[in-house]
DNA sequence: GGAAATCTGTCGGGTACCCGACGGAGACAT
DNA sequence: ATGTCTCCGTCGGGTACCCGACAGATTTCC
């Protein structure tokens, strides 16, 4: 394990220095735009992103009745999945959520790293497998818990890989990654920010109290956070 | 591609010959029986198991609240995303849902076949991407449907699995996998009962209109099937 | 055969969230 | 200041499903 100092997406600094510099050459900063696509539906990939601030959207179901079933900051790479697994697309769109900026990485020249070193890959798929996680225990969250506890769990998410306690984020918004109309998202707030884990103005939700939050949503997060902590590192390298 | 005769997993169907031959020596013949426990949360794995009869549920949440988040059965094989992606684990429990049979292998003797041969490797990794795109899709439906929808589904499933048409499962057991309580699924099942697509009987649930059932599910049913299709082949190899 | 266990149908009260709608309130431009 | 736009709070009626409970039906056991 090394670090690459001026990095700042964890997987990448979670890599062996070899492989890093076997992608080095190939990285190319960008910037996510908010709600800019990166990957859409059943189309071919041609890149996958790093992402260094910011974070990403993976969602599934018709237009208009869609869902979130991921969510890919700086810990992760965006595209993974179909480029390593299999096929090439996806049938589930991935756009930015937070706006930042990442590295892009053509999908050849990615596989041609992975190819050439199994700690790469082994380091990928394990990403993976800690993304297959959190889809799952989104399946487990919208069956089994409430509006407030899910919405305590997205929160955390976000913060996560946004580092600081404000977030950006609309009502509205919200109740499309949630899965629930805007007034239901209103009334959970509210029931949160009654208990003092969080302060909401217009567009803006400030995390007061994460040891709360994270009572507040009890099993419904952690389980992948804990899992990649013991695949790939902890957040403080 | 070739094909097996004596087998009926459809993923060893569609194994190229000389990866098969190199599988076959290692696996052994096993029963499935109702509730056995394939895989343990947090417990190493020491084989997989390439169901030919019958099918096993992945189940995530803690005890008593357990919740369906993907199915395997003679389309695919137990084990392989904590073997081919990280760690040897995973904090998901895998049990026998529907009796039967399967071929088991060894971790090491699969794993030992999956590094030598590229095209094993991608035919695994290819059905980890669809059981991921499942587990997409329950969580879309957990949220989105109704139950006689997911229910709907839930059957379509099934029956892919079992060839049949007659299922053996008591409402009880529904409502664990559909994460609903015992009551709401007999109201479901009448509910689809009462559109002439299935017949309830006790313990046991017959299959009469599946294009019907298909329109029940809509769109919540299918995805990851035609993702199998694409990548892996169709059902009738 | 009868007893015991299991499974299924039903009911009544309760909660979470949907859905549409409307008015107020903060941000921004002119 | 004035209007415009977006976002937020609230309300009332409706539906899906929870939850516990109980009685009838079917199967299994003896």
């Amino acid at each position: 394990m090394s670090v690459q100092p001026p990095v700042r997406n964890r997987l990448l600094r979670h890599c062996e220095a070899s492989d890093f510099a076997r992608l080095e050459p190939h990285l190319v900063p960008i910037q996510l735009d908010l709600r800019q696509s990166l990957i859409s539906p059943n189309e071919p990939i041609d890149q996958l992103v790093f992402p260094e601030s910011g974070f990403v959207s993976i969602v599934t179901g018709r237009p208009g009745r869609q869902t979130e079933i991921g969510l890919i900051g700086n810990e992760g790479v965006v595209g993974a999945v179909p480029v390593l697994l299999a096929g090439d697309r996806t049938p589930d769109a991935h756009f930015v959520q937070a706006a930042g900026h990442g590295l892009s990485i053509g999908v050849e020249a990615l596989r041609a790293a992975t190819e050439a070193s199994k700690s790469l890959e082994k380091l990928l798929l394990s990403f993976i497998q800690t993304l297959m996680i959190q889809t799952a225990q989104t399946a487990y969250a919208n069956l089994s818990h409430t509006l407030d506890t899910r919405l305590a769990r997205w929160l955390l998410m976000c913060q996560d890989r946004l580092g600081g306690s404000e977030l950006a984020v609309t009502h509205e918004f919200l109740g499309i990654m949630l899965g629930v109309q805007r007034s239901s998202v209103t009334v959970a707030i509210q029931m949160i920010e009654g208990n003092q884990l969080i302060r909401a103005r217009r567009g803006r939700i400030e995390v007061l109290d994460r040891p709360g939050l994270e009572a507040a949503a009890g099993d419904s997060y952690g389980l992948p956070e804990a899992e990649y902590t013991r695949l790939i590192g902890d957040s403080t390298v």
